[in-house]
DNA sequence: CTCCGTATTGAAATCCATTTTCAATTATAC
DNA sequence: GTATAATTGAAAATGGATTTCAATACGGAG
């Protein structure tokens, strides 16, 4: 039951005082098996397979919980819901978007990590995730001669 | 009237074919006059004081249509609303901002220069700016944590 | 294993940011 | 001025997130 889970996330919750009930479990389990960031309603359908019963709320309250612990990351998206991830992943929202014509590309992440621990050193913050937003024209917009 | 807006704003507008109405220049105004990220219903707030009847239907409305002529940017904000700054004032932002008590703080910015370059080869962008913003806990929201 | 105290749960109500609708208004070209 | 289409704001609708509270289930004590 609890062996497919990450690393030490049960005896984690369990130190933190929390019990490790059927939903928390159904929940966990998701979030574990997701190599990408999820929205909550996607994280409540994924986890109704396992536990039908399971409330929404309690999706809410377990990510919120996961997320205290450090287990997962939430990233701040646009409008219309927040996206979690594990934390053990690297967490990704980067996108590349045209100011003409508002296209947006999704480019990969390089080379942040090493300003992240810089940064970590620096301020003392322990550091959870990123975004990172490139504004430029595409290709084309570049062509059209408007100011 | 129109003279305290920033350069070539309200040029912009019109050339893009939008009038420029009394409640659109109050909401631009406000903007304008702020060198700090706004929440929508700041804004609204601030632009009433210059015209009371301004509905906060018609705040939004404006700064999406200053979002797609990139005269500002919309920073992905944490649950509670977006927040809005002057892209002039900010062509790269870069904040460090604790999520549990929300202090943000200015970090340097290294290592960006080789990402863009590598992006603009593979997109056919021509890349203008950056925001980045990097989450985590500060380390006086760390100790209150664990147990 | 059974009992019990308490953490946890889910439905429903609520909150709050954002969007849609639509009749009335207003900016701009002529 | 007049025509015309863009723009406006009130109200309703939408949708994510939070609060409330009685019912439930976990996990330690016996
Ligand atoms: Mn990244
Ligand atoms: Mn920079
Ligand atoms: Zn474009
Ligand atoms: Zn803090």
């Amino acid at each position: 039951m609890l062996e497919d889970l990450p690393e030490g996330w049960a005896q984690l919750i369990r130190r933190a005082g929390y019990r490790l009930t059927r939903p928390r479990q159904a929940v966990l389990r998701v979030l574990a098996e997701s190599e990408v960031a999820l929205t909550v309603a996607e994280v409540h359908r994924r986890a109704r397979a396992r536990y039908p019963r399971l409330g929404l709320v309690t999706v809410y309250r377990t990510l919120d919980l996961l997320l205290n612990l450090g287990l997962v990351h939430r990233l701040p998206g646009e409008v219309g819901g927040q996206l979690y991830v594990r934390a053990d992943l690297h967490p990704h929202g980067h996108l590349l978007i045209c100011r003409s014509c508002h296209r947006a590309v999704e480019i990969p992440c390089t080379g942040l990590e090493e300003m992240t621990h810089e940064v970590e050193r620096q301020t003392g913050f322990a550091v959870q995730g990123h975004w990172l937003e490139l504004f430029g024209l595409c290709p084309a917009c570049q062509e059209g001669t408007d100011g």
